[in-house]
DNA sequence: GCACAATCGGAACGAATCAATCCGATTGGA
DNA sequence: TCCAATCGGATTGATTCGTTCCGATTGTGC
């Protein structure tokens, strides 16, 4: 019931290139450790994943760098959080996932887990980098 | 993003116990692991961490067990999610609590998280233990 | 009053996941 | 053509979680 440190920290990462980010700007790594006081290596991996993710385009070479592959109003917490710790889901037993559960025939619990994880889902992609950073667009 | 395997079969079991105990029948940990299909060690790890958070009063002895404190519509899933996981908190940087976070002071989501921390916890707290069961009352 | 049996409670072990770190492959510029 | 700076993946260590086992407590039956 607690998000990982990494997927915190990519929050708080995404933030910071979102209020600097002017549109065409690339930023580095190394830059955006020095700002946000972060490890350069877990800024590095954070990229890795969230470019892997789409949410984010890298640019190798000397100069190069990363930036928002699409506008800030438009990348949600719920976003982030998937590129990171994977698709959300507060248990096993998500419809069309993975059937770990051995009692999954006497559990009659199941069906309320869908509707807790949509609005959980919900809430989280209710709150945008534009809301966090107090970007107007 | 995901919660533990103990509270959701900590979950489960409240549910079973919830459809069995009627009103003052006890059940041992015994007769509640052979029926969830629950290793019998983890039923008891469960009992003890939700009889000292106090949603279930546990009697020692022969022919002892336990029974529910509260009524099944009084015990939500954030009830049994705080009793086995603690706090519930997607980050470390709630009000009131610890500080561990190097970059609190630039940081400027931390206000923003007090509101999905809120609403996570209150889609938890709408879902009692009688809307699980099928219990009326 | 005593012994027995069944139960809860806490402690110890092993496994899995997560977080942090390091090195190699790729690419643009000089 | 060479060099330098960067991203990407792989490795190592630590923390936490899950499971299992053993001791303390208590009520019953004799």
């Amino acid at each position: 019931m607690r998000l990982s440190s990494l997927a915190d920290y990519a929050v708080v990462m995404m933030s910071a290139a979102a209020r600097h980010c002017g549109g065409v700007a690339r930023l580095n790594a190394t830059s955006l450790a020095e700002e946000t006081g972060l490890p350069l290596p877990t800024v590095q991996k954070l990229v890795s994943r969230l470019s892997a993710a789409g949410l984010i385009e890298s640019a190798r070479g000397t100069g190069g760098g990363f930036r928002l592959s699409r506008p800030a109003a438009a990348i949600s917490l719920a976003d982030i959080v998937e590129a990171i710790e994977g698709p959300i889901g507060m248990t096993s037993c998500v419809d069309g996932g993975r059937h770990d559960c051995c009692i999954e025939e006497n559990c009659r619990v199941k069906p309320h887990w869908n509707a807790v994880n949509g609005a959980v889902k919900g809430a989280l992609a209710g709150v945008s980098l534009a809301s966090l950073s107090g970007v107007p667009a």
